[in-house]
DNA sequence: CTGAAAGCGCTAACAC
DNA sequence: GTGTTAGCGCTTTCAG
């Protein structure tokens, strides 16, 4: 270790008392420039380094923030999480990050975060947060932000999903389709019941009838049917249904595309010219595939995470906010748009 | 907040001194067992939580360990923190992470994390660190890992380049092909030689000659040349070569060989029918595209990343260690074999 | 403007 | 065994 140097070591050197060594590392006002000056020399030259947690201490605050996030979800949690680093370490503060992999841990890691003094702030990424927990986050009065996922209690940051899938159909309708199915993921997720009633309003405000046939989920579900299984079952369904079957579907996850697409292939329909798909979420994947989808700002959803997070650490009795981003339409190859354009 | 109950609270509610209740809750063996159950009752009826950064502070150590790590990148690194991710929580740590975008941050984070007593620990994943840094390093005396990359003065845990590039190669061959081409990164990256040697190695063990011709490298040089366009414009260029092109190829990443590919279809070959392809890494992406490639166990060198940093910390004066994986074929479509084992 | 001193909450060495 | 006390290194009154 680095021989220590404490700020005594640099008052003796300097011939000043700590408080005064303490000011100027803090820069506070009450010190002349030349002491100032003085000091700084003898900082340098000794190599000063603060000790973050003596500081902490004495503080009262810790400079860190702590996100909780399902790791291994995809694409998405790691692009917002850059936006979250990014953003934290401009302010200079330290993240510490639990990743869990089922929402059981959720409480243990809560427990850890909610030591005293330990962090200022904590984020849940698309959690589930058990009730019990959010009561005790609650009484802790610690600033939560919550990312993906809402809650009345906190302050969260979330996508406009119903309009999101509005837009991907309509994108759909005005290509000139009419038969536009929708390969969902299940419903005991919030976004997929919100993407469900945004492709149901648009098929409605364009004079399309819905029909519960024409939306189908797949068996897996895993990660709540986000996943890329339960898109090659339920496009496997569709196709059951012979001529019958949509030729264009509003999917609600990029990789339910992916299992879709795959599904379709197999079974000799080509993407766009036989079948147009439309994704959400625009992972790294999608741009591969080339597909069509809708993008979310992920890494600005994670800075504005964290400054909504640091903007209620300084007022903590600020009203509780609910952002919403609207994701915009991607236009690659599988909607078929280019192709039509290229006509 | 909480009202912060400290440990004083614990000794006048429970009759004891301060002294006692530390001993209790740090298991510390003289303690009547009647004390220490009264101690912990009172300790649980009043919600106690120690302060995190005191126990740092008087115990002189950090319990926290943190990651440098590049972050846009892939699937890979994602998977190795998850192993390290696992392991600290294990062990009770944290885990402070620090994301780069670009190498000129490392010194910043360095000297963040070098602040005396801030963390156990550091690991490096992937990095060339600057030199000036190294040294540092090397002076603080503190532990430190390097992830995906070697230098002698440090423990490192990375990959057998060469040798999976060998089995990737040999793999080709044994499956008929004896005119492999190499599709590689650039040469500043070490991976990108080691695995240069091993394909070449390959190729002379089995009494095949290497040509430079053979071997190409996109001029995209975005990390090093492993990405997608990279790979697409190495393609490319072979693909010129018409018919005295290679119909086989062993591509140093997996997502250089998503651009290949690519490449590929667009010029009306089909993978692999037309040309073989045996990619590196094993990327999230790979499974889709039904690559056959070389996987790494990233998670395991995640786990064995912090088991080797903490074993250094309890012994600091430990001969240093380099730790090598050895990675394994994954046998999907793109190589053929598959097909041919069907006929 | 600056020095002295009192904590921040906990651990650990030292008495009894 | 248990209480007392002295730090850990820094911030922050409070005098002067």
């Amino acid at each position: 270790m680095a021989k220590k140097v404490t700020i005594y070591d640099i008052a003796r050197e300097a011939g000043f008392g700590i408080g005064t060594i303490s000011r100027v590392l803090n820069d506070h006002p009450s010190v002349t420039p030349e002491t100032r000056k003085k000091v700084i020399e003898v900082a340098k030259r000794l190599n000063y380094q603060p000790h973050t947690y003596a500081q902490r201490l004495a503080r009262r605050q810790s400079e860190t923030i702590s996100a909780v996030i399902p790791f291994f979800t995809n694409y998405f949690f790691i692009e917002v999480l850059r936006g979250v680093q990014d953003k934290i370490s401009e302010l200079g503060y330290d993240l510490v990050l639990y990743g869990v992999e089922h929402p059981d841990q959720v409480e243990g890691y809560a427990s850890r975060a909610l030591q005293r003094g330990k962090v200022d702030g904590i984020l849940f990424f698309s959690m589930k947060v058990p009730d019990k927990v959010l009561v005790r986050l609650k009484e802790t009065n610690l600033p939560i932000g919550l990312v993906d996922s809402v809650s009345p209690d906190f302050d969260s940051i979330s996508v406009a999903n119903a309009e999101g899938a509005y837009a991907a159909t309509a994108h759909l309708i005005e290509l000139g389709h009419r038969r536009i199915g929708m390969i969902n993921a299940q419903s005991v997720s919030a976004p997929a019941l919100e993407r469900l009633q945004g492709y149901r309003r648009a098929l409605e405000r364009h004079g399309l009838s819905f029909t519960d046939e024409f939306v189908r989920i797949g068996r897996n579900t895993k990660q709540d049917g986000f996943n890329r299984d339960a898109g090659y079952e339920a496009m496997t369904d569709f196709i059951k249904m012979g001529s019958e079957m949509p030729k264009a579907f509003f999917v609600s996850s990029d990789i339910q595309a992916m299992g879709a697409i795959a599904a379709l292939n197999e079974n000799g329909f080509r993407v766009p010219e036989d079948v147009a798909l439309v994704g959400f979420d625009d992972i790294e994947l999608a741009r591969h595939m080339r597909l069509t989808t809708m993008r979310q700002p992920m890494f600005q959803m994670g800075v504005l995470a964290i400054e909504r997070l640091v903007a209620r650490m300084a007022n903590p009795d600020m009203e509780i906010l609910h952002t919403t981003f609207s994701p915009t339409l991607i236009v690659r190859e599988s909607c078929g748009a280019l192709i039509r354009n290229q006509n």
